[in-house]
DNA sequence: ATTTTTAATTGATCGTCGATTAATTTCCCG
DNA sequence: CGGGAAATTAATCGACGATCAATTAAAAAT
C-alpha cells in the first residue's frame, strides 16, 4: 500500500484537468460510455480516484467536460470539411458531419449517451463552446438562402441539423445496416437539398 | 437466510418471462436506463437475480426483451394514430412518432441507450416484431408517392423516419429546448413534406 | 410405493463501480 | 524554520452485473 503524496505539484490544476479530460476522452473512445470508468481515468494518468473528484466534483461534470471536448473536435473537423470541400458547401458539411461521428464513433456517440439529470447544467464556457457548431451551419445556410428568408437561417439550419442527425444516427447504431439501407449520407444530403430547393435555392 | 424453494410451477417459464419483461418495462420507465437494475426487477416481482439470469442469460437479453415491448407498443399507437388522425396521415404519422416518444421518455430513449456488443445479436422473432413500424410507414409513404416512384417507397420511408427520428430526439433530449427551438413538430412536418413534395406529392 | 431424474430457485460470492472522507504529506509564505 | 493551506491518498460504503454450488419439488421411471 502507497501512502499519500500530499501536495505535489507536478501540474497545476489547470494542467491537471485538461490532463483527465484529455486521458479520459482516450479512455471514452478506447470503451465507450457503458464502459467507461471514472477510477480508470485517474489511474491512467497516475493519480487516484479521490483527486479526480476534487477536480470535477461529480462524475456528470467529468463526462460534460470530455463531451465538451469533443464538440471542440467535432467544430474544428467541420471547418476543415469546409475549407477543403471545394464549392458545393452544403456537401461539405453533411460529409464532414457523418465522417466525424464514423471515425470517432464511440466519444461521438457519448454526446448522446449522456443525459444530464434535470439539477445539472452545462458550465456556461462550455454552452457557449458547443453552440459553435450549430452557428457554423447557420452561416453556411444563411449564405445559401434569399436574402427574403434570411431571418429563417437559424430555425432552418436547426431543423436540418436535426435531419442529418437523424440519419447519422442511424447509420453509426446500425439500425440503416439492419433495415439494409447502404447510403446513408447520399440520402442525409437529397433531404436537406429538398428542403433549400423548397426555399428557393 | 431463505432457502432454495425447488420447483415451484406458480408460472410457467414463458409467464415468468413475460412477468419480468413488463416490470422490467416498468422500472425503465421509472427509472431509465441508467439506473435501470436486473435486481430491482427481480425482486419487484418476487423472485431473486439468479432466476432472472437463468430466463435471459445476459443482462443485455433482458434490455432487448424489455425494448421489443416498447416497439410494439409505439407501433400500436401508431396505428391507433392512423385510425383517428382523419385525412392527413403524414401528419398523424409524425406527431404519432413524436407524442409517443414524449409520453414514454425514458423507454423511447431506452431503445437507443442500449448498444448491443457486436458479438451480440436481437432473436430472429423481436426482430420481426420492430419491423412493423417501419413497414407501416412505407405503407404510407407509398400510398402518397406517384406510381412511377413507388418502387423508391422503402428507402424513402427510411429516410423520412430517419429525418423525423432526428428532430424528435433533439427534442426529447433537450437539444432543441437549449437552442431556443419550440416547435419541433412542426419543423419535422414540414421537411417532411417538402420532401414529398419535390417527389411530386 | 419407491426411487431416480430433471427442472427451478436461491443467495452468497466476486470484482468493480461512483462517491465520500479522514488522514497524511507537501508546499509556500512569513 | 514553523504553521496554515493545498493536494493527494487509501479506506470505506452501498449497489451493480454475473456466476454457481446447494437445495428443493415436481415428474418420470421402476
Amino acid at each position: 500500500m502507497q501512502e499519500p503524496m500530499g501536495r505535489r505539484s507536478d501540474h497545476s490544476r489547470k494542467e491537471l484537468e485538461q490532463m483527465l479530460i484529455v486521458e479520459g476522452h482516450k479512455h471514452m473512445a478506447d470503451v465507450g460510455f457503458a464502459r467507461f470508468s471514472a477510477r480508470e481515468v485517474a489511474k491512467r494518468i497516475g493519480y487516484s480516484i479521490g483527486t479526480l473528484y476534487n477536480v470535477f466534483g461529480t462524475y456528470d461534470q467529468l463526462i460534460i467536460a470530455i463531451n465538451t471536448r469533443t464538440f471542440t473536435l467535432w467544430t474544428d473537423h467541420l471547418r476543415l470539411a469546409l475549407e477543403q470541400g471545394g464549392a458545393d458547401r452544403i456537401r461539405a458539411l453533411v460529409e464532414g458531419y457523418f465522417s466525424f461521428a464514423r471515425a470517432n464513433r464511440n466519444i461521438w456517440m457519448a454526446i448522446y449517451d449522456h443525459h444530464l439529470p434535470p439539477d445539472v447544467t452545462i458550465p456556461e464556457q462550455q454552452h457557449l463552446q458547443r453552440g459553435q457548431l450549430t452557428e457554423i451551419v447557420v452561416q453556411e445556410i444563411r449564405a445559401v438562402l434569399p436574402e427574403a428568408l434570411e431571418a429563417q437561417a437559424p430555425q432552418l439550419a436547426r431543423s436540418l441539423v436535426a435531419t442529418v442527425h437523424g440519419h447519422c444516427m442511424f447509420d453509426v447504431n446500425g439500425s440503416f445496416a439492419l433495415m439494409g439501407e447502404t447510403e446513408p449520407v447520399a440520402l442525409a444530403l437529397a433531404r436537406v437539398r429538398e428542403s433549400l430547393e423548397a426555399k428557393g435555392f
